[in-house]
DNA sequence: CATGAATGAGGCTTCATTCAT
DNA sequence: CATGAATGAAGCCTCATTCAT
């Protein structure tokens, strides 16, 4: 089920592996740089050295190369948690909010990316989009919150879902508030995860 | 703040305040329904029942009618502070989040639009739609923190950063969980509300 | 149902209707020389000195300009019908037959255009083509056996079949064998179509 | 006649021919659903199993393919006239009409294919696809007429011509009056042709 | 004030054909 | 013999914008 289209199974020659990856890449810059319908497809051909028809051996649609890009930005995300799942549990709380906070500071927290909002708005549009978005929510939903789970945390699965409410709200915030950025995730956020984080009550 | 052409001197007439408006009606649902880049002037100008010459009497450009079309949603943004506002000190906390409760189950919370993912990858790419969504925000975060002041809620800058955080957080949740909106907010988002602003430690 | 947008009821403006029927000119020509498939929107913009984007003004598609070509071409293939109807009844059966073998002689009979073949076989594959090929055809029966009808021929209908499979023959014989044309149209067709028309039998 | 490339000097390999076999099965396939110009290399090389470079060292040209598909198509036509002449002359024109009778209702009257009108359009643009609908016609017409003046009928090339106009009439009569098809040929175009053939007038 | 005619560039996509492997 | 990578032109169509009326 293959967005991208050829993929004969098994071989997928690493040429043509190879390439579909230059493709995903140069796309990937040129919808950041000018968003998903500001990009030609033209651009993007060039941007990978490639001719426009020749891409098109590789990527079925515009379409369908958003709709991939999207996907490897997503499962970045979801690699994302996997750094997390090695805590161990015990001291766990805190070092989940140590290496949520690390992370967030270092610009590479949840959800954030040049194309989260490129890809929320086309979402809004497009029901694959849509549901491509939704089907890697739920995976990450359930894996952190398994982690939460593991750590002791009541209420794992509303906790995650206050914590990925945070999160997705963190890039908006920087866009509208730069300045403010750091400080609020060192002195607002960080605490605030501590707190929901070692909660004990039920609410 | 004159995007648009024209404003004769003094007062722009009536009739052209009319027409104004009703472009930049027509402008706002289709970009809903398209995009700003997926909406052509062509639609607009059918959609308010004018000539696309005509349309051109009202607005220079596209880019300028984008503009103008975020800055009435940021007003109507800002208005929403309004009725927050008017609320008695004293009973204020409760008060404010039942308000505020009230204001995101009818799904108008503070920054929740169509547009709204729209306007914030269009800010990442036009410096002026940027400057416009940063200010806006300024002007909220001072009327927002105020309130908070008046109600005696300690550190009331930091507390709005941490509320319009969240606020910020809860369209895209919406669009990644659809299922869970409603629970979310009245089971976790109203509680933690509730905390943070009736907590008067200093964190 | 005008294949042709626009079309403002009333309206149609003197110059909007003019410009049609110079793109429409333009088509058939040129799709006269290349084929439905083989003649280019560009072409035909430059056949009628106008740009591309312009001739969309007064056109949906390709399709539908097609489509409209072939309308007019059948719409003057109706129109040859309607000097058969002023022959006077009574001697009508020889007079019936000079004119149908002056008209066929002249290359101008029921069924030959250049684009007779470019039209069958497009209705192969265009369901709408097809249905516009029946309806027309239905109509040039209905008329031309009215006349057999008044013209004391018996069994006008079945006759009409067997003299519009002649005509729709003759296009193609004219291609197979070229210099037997005019020979067989004199020598053979009409001989056949006086001894058709005047046969009172039953068959 | 040799449209097709390589034709090793002597004979062609079996391999080869069954190659070129597959290649026009296939091309034939793709030209009726989709046309001439409608159908890509690409899909008939995928039709056949086959790359579309292998496919190019069978086929000089796309319109090296076309001109061989209509051959072939041609071929076939030429062939049907073959059991009409194995009828013994005597009784032969009442065998005669029967079987051409026969072979009308089975949809593979002489000039019906589905091919047939894409080839007369090629033919009014491409003189070499004239030429050889000329040739094979020309063959066609002697054979044809050679059966009937074994049977005694007499100006045997007038009577070609007729009866060849009606059977190229009849595909396009299919085409417009659809419904009627059947009925005509039985009712109509049978008797008529008895009484052509057994015609021993002069006309 | 108002229309819509007009343009030309640019976007997406397909295709016939060639060539390196 | 066989593949499919590669190209570049061309096709259809849309669009923001301007201008004559």
């Amino acid at each position: 089920m293959d967005q991208i289209q050829g993929d004969a199974p098994g071989k997928l020659s690493a040429k043509r592996a190879e390439r579909l990856e230059r493709i995903l890449n140069a796309a990937e810059q040129c919808f950041a740089e000018s968003g998903f319908h500001g990009a030609s497809i033209g651009s993007i051909a060039k941007a990978c050295g490639m001719s426009v028809g020749h891409l098109y051996h590789y990527v079925e649609n515009k379409e369908a190369l958003i709709e991939e890009v999207i996907r490897r930005e997503l499962g970045r995300h979801m690699q994302r948690l996997t750094e997390l799942e090695s805590a161990e549990p015990g001291d766990l709380v805190d070092e989940l909010v140590a290496k949520v906070a690390e992370t967030i500071l270092h610009e590479t927290d949840l959800f954030r990316t040049v194309l989260n909002f490129e890809t929320l708005a086309e979402a809004q549009r497009n029901p694959k989009v849509a549901e491509v978005l939704q089907e890697f929510d739920g995976r990450m939903r359930l894996r952190f919150s398994e982690i939460l789970r593991r750590s002791g945390v009541p209420h794992p699965e509303q906790k995650t879902e206050l914590i990925f409410t945070i999160f997705g709200g963190l890039p908006a915030r920087a866009l509208r508030h730069p300045e403010q950025e750091r400080t609020i995730i060192t002195d607002t956020i960080v605490p605030v995860m501590r707190r929901i984080l070692s909660d004990r009550t039920t609410d």
